[in-house]
DNA sequence: CCTTCCATTTGACAATTATCAATTTCCTCT
DNA sequence: AGAGGAAATTGATAATTGTCAAATGGAAGG
């Protein structure tokens, strides 16, 4: 791949900081990939030969054991996924695979692992990168075990309005199941918890949510107070 | 604290391979504290001024949330907790405080940083210890959101009796009602999934377990298969 | 040795969450 | 536009998990 071909990866927290020499390393081996939707990127258990980076699209981050699946985590453009695997050179421990057509950048992760060793930048990057996504997951984790599921669907749409431009408009960008996967329930549940949000200050039409009593929905989810910070979201 | 006071912090993986400068100067800002039991360490959201050592004892790390209260970790010497939020200066997402007197070396977290940017040993060093906590906490999240806390507690006594030296004898070392948060079930309903387990090859004496049929759970964990690898336990 | 306290256990019950089946809605493809 | 298929919703029911109260047991301290 030319490295000038996508230059907005190379503000990437990973590779803002890194030498050019090093940039330049990492892109002759990069791979510039566009896959349809629903496509298995990865397969949890396999080694890790890429750190990928989503440039387009979207992809999913999930796991699979004795029947039952669940969506760890949704990887949006710019953003590197499977760094953990990629820098420790061993297995995968969730699967990933395309939401809709995405556009993603491959890099080898022993390229990875050799700038890694040459590019103290890049090491500082990754730390920073790794621990934030320690973080995030932890914020998850505590989540699960702390909220129910209706307090997590509330929690999830105020970290959302937050990320937006919008006042009051949160737009789902994933579909409805998978978000119910993600927050630990099923979809028949998160559509009666959706209804159940319409006591507390939340119209809904299809993808849309509408907060009209922010006040309402922050008393479900007392935030601010240590559980959960509005960003983050781990996809190491 | 004298640097020769406790050599075998030398052989932390994450100390291992730095320079002996490095180390020195990290030794040189290093308390060594005892602690009594149930003594408070952290209190979430507060910024982390220190990465600590847990030499002797045991530290519970938890979080708590409009009345809830959860285990997140148990650390056990010779290991470090709270990397994470120490490299990033951050505030701690989780509390700790210590299950028994205990034993810690404190270092602090300016100190960490600052070697983080001379010694490209210990960065690599973070890194690993980084990238293991965070895939020991995406283990964690598949348990929790993919295995029915009967099943958790038969993944955990699996993954005890694998660290442990005997072939079917496993000894708690923390009280059930801490397990049982850890495991994000109620003491309660502990008391009956471990009476359930004497249906499933398992007897139980107080704290002990003997494990008379490791296939009979292994069927119940179904292990090996990508989702737990019997190791990890993430604390940073 | 006894007392006291607290963890654990047990039982009854309630709340949450999952499952199954049947529609309805929405999206895509022709 | 219409048909087909998948997603979402709804209702009924079951399973899991949590809550409350009481009884038991074990460990620490006098």
């Amino acid at each position: 791949m030319r490295p000038d071909e996508h230059p907005e990866i190379r503000q990437l927290s990973l590779f803002k900081n890194i030498a050019e020499t090093s940039f330049a390393y990492l892109m002759r081996g990069a791979y510039l990939q566009t896959f349809p939707p629903k496509v298995d990127l990865i397969l949890e258990g396999e080694n890790c030969d890429f750190l990928y980076i989503v440039v387009e699209g979207g992809v999913e981050l999930f796991s699979s054991w004795n029947g039952r699946s669940t969506t760890m985590s949704v990887v949006r453009p710019l953003s590197t996924f499977i760094l953990a695997a990629a820098v420790k050179d061993a297995a995968c421990l969730m699967s990933a695979r395309t939401l809709k057509k995405t556009r993603l950048i491959l890099l080898p992760a022993v390229d990875v692992r050799r700038v890694l060793e040459t590019d103290v930048a890049f090491s500082h990057a990754v730390i920073t990168e790794l621990a934030e996504c320690y973080r995030g997951l932890v914020t998850n984790t505590k989540n699960i075990k702390m909220r129910s599921s209706f307090e997590r669907l509330a929690h999830y749409l105020l970290r959302r309005l937050a990320e937006s431009n919008s006042e009051c408009i949160v737009t789902l960008e994933i579909e409805k199941r998978q978000l119910a996967s993600y927050l630990g329930m099923t979809p028949e549940n998160l559509s009666r918890s959706i209804k159940k949000l319409e006591a507390h200050g939340v119209k809904t039409n299809g993808t849309q949510f509408e907060i009209t009593d922010v006040d309402d929905l922050r008393k479900l989810v007392k935030p601010g107070h240590v559980i959960g910070e509005f960003k983050s979201s781990a996809q190491g």
